[in-house]
DNA sequence: GTTAGCACTTAGGCATGTCGAGTGCTAATC
DNA sequence: GATTAGCACTCGACATGCCTAAGTGCTAAC
């Protein structure tokens, strides 16, 4: 029995139940794929994947389909990843570039990649710990309340409403913005809590407990702003592919829409030196997407936020895997500079 | 055969069907409610009912079931909107209370909406229109972009970049800046128009055209921003009530990700003296949601802005729309001053 | 190591029969 | 004239039995 034949039979096994949706026999495999050898010797092999726990059956007599184990040596050693076609690339290119905002980049980059794979995609917010910042802005809400407002030289523009514990003039809020703004103007984001710890020193006594709250305030906007937020479109094609999900799609909408499973989720998948990393099936660290795997990877420039896909256990590993691929690279050039 | 009890008997079927989700019968029906008459009257009653297009029955000898516009005249002339019950009303103020944010304010509305009904809940960003400038900030991007940022007493932040054509300094945005500040703080939204065109005039002409530029986004940032977004909860429960959308959830997902229909479908809906709009089924605009039904009620000073829930046209609709009544009017009240 | 052949298992499709719920209609009753 | 009882009829839901196709595992031969 050849190593090599058992993993040609294990790509077509899942190939083929990727396409036909239905467990594969021996016979339909040596029809399909020619393979030189006959339907029993296939049934040896298979067998022996079995035994493997590579594949499994639903039940006697019926074909085999993949386990999650079976998909995860199909995708780390078996698959190559598809390229796209021109006429994908060209529509990236073309959807990505009309684009200003980083609300809209971000929107156009879920609907294209869930249209390009038929799947739920996901986007998580840009980390900002190496943005600068660009400008601050106090504004008075009441008399008490202050509306911070951070704008970082990526584009991104963070608020908070902050207590400030007393009440405040405009005046001394401006005294205190321009303070403020003088030392932080063009700081990383990531420096910020030391930078406030300065400008609290070296300000006069009679402001220093307004400056404080302002600084928390500002230190709580850069640091929890930084991966709490995701995009996401294609809800609808969980629906359309009802079938994959036998139980029913609830349990994988619940995860989708508690955004901190999904990105926990998304941050805890390591990187892959192929460029894209799989998470599949139970290997999932929630219950509810037990039947579904996630293909993801890291953009910007420093490859720490994450896109990617979710979609059921069975799915063209091959063609997501290049679109998520794709999609990551001309989100990284478009934001890059 | 008495019209009131027609009416009783249209109201005993569709609280029956809300109840058990199936087709209710003219027996079952004398069993559960004590009407004072034999079955054999009641199917009488039933036949006239199904004449005047109310109920039908999905097939020769099954029980029947409400159309459209059964429920249409349960809801406008039979059903009494249910009050909530204490501890309803108590969770919705403990959670409406501890929030700060006007986005913070609209998540926890929607998720709790949600959990009130068990349905998908959703919610429209309140219209500037009569909101006022706060400030106003512009930050140069590079040579050519600027990051315009309005600021208004409401508390909501709107960011557009803008292509201003020609390059511009620091300088000389800090001088426009001020120039538009000075003019515009304070302004309402719904008068920005006439104020920027008079700033614009009173422009020395070097600066005029990107004086132009600017306002111009800023336009476009006080008037597509009104009624543009929504944020929304509870896709999950969609899922479990599987059974109430025979052909798939995946239209309704659609729309609900389409926010320009759902946008459209909420502004479309007239106000309703009794509090809250109910759109039922086909009555809906949109062909994915004709076995759906939207419970809606403005919200906020003047009630433009709509909250609601989303449904399957079998919804318990006494308790729905109580709770959305009272889910607005929390939202007004904490909005409100 | 590969193949052919065979006995065995099982899901799924199909025809059949039965049961129960529900209807519509008619004739009798209040 | 409204209500009721009774009856024949219809149709879905369910169970039963049967058959076929697909697929397996195993053994013996190549």
């Amino acid at each position: 029995m050849s190593e090599p034949r058992k993993l040609e039979v294990l790509r077509a096994i899942v190939e083929d139940y990727v396409h036909s949706r239905e467990p594969v026999g021996s016979k339909a495999l040596v029809e399909r794929h020619h393979l030189g050898v006959s339907s029993a010797t296939i049934r040896n092999d298979m067998a022996a994947l079995e035994d493997e726990g590579l594949i499994t059956a639903p039940h006697t007599s019926a074909g085999r389909i993949p386990t999650d184990k079976g998909y995860r040596l199909f995708v780390d050693q078996i698959s190559a990843v598809k390229p796209l076609s021109p006429a994908e690339r060209r529509a990236i290119q073309a959807l990505l570039e009309g684009s200003e905002d980083l609300d809209d980049v971000l929107d156009r980059t879920v609907r294209l990649l869930s249209q390009l794979t038929n799947q739920v995609a996901v986007v998580q917010y840009p980390h900002l710990s190496r943005a600068k910042v660009r400008h601050i802005e106090f504004v008075l809400l009441a008399p008490r309340k202050v509306l911070a407002v951070l704008i970082a030289d990526t584009g991104k523009v963070e608020q908070r409403v902050i207590d400030t514990g007393q009440e405040l003039s405009d005046e001394v809020l401006s005294e205190l913005r321009t303070r403020f703004l003088g030392s932080l103007s063009g700081t990383p984001l990531n420096l910020l809590p030391q930078t406030l710890q300065s400008i609290i020193a070296g300000c006069p006594p009679p402001r220093r407990s307004a400056a404080q709250a302002l600084a928390r305030g500002l230190e709580a906007l850069a640091t929890s702003s930084r991966e709490e937020r995701m995009v996401m479109a294609g809800t609808a094609n969980l629906a359309r592919s009802n079938v994959d999900f036998p139980l029913s799609i609830g349990p994988v909408l619940e995860a989708l829409e508690e955004q901190v499973v999904m990105l926990r989720l998304l941050s805890d998948m390591a990187e892959d030196p192929r460029g894209v990393t799989v998470s599949i099936g139970r290997e999932n660290p929630y219950d509810g997407l037990a039947e579904a795997s996630v293909v993801a990877t890291g953009y910007g420039p420093d490859a720490t936020a994450k896109v990617g896909v979710l979609g059921p256990t069975r799915m063209d590993y091959p063609t997501t895997m290049a679109a998520v691929r794709a999609v990551a690279r001309y989100l990284s050039r478009i934001l890059g500079p």
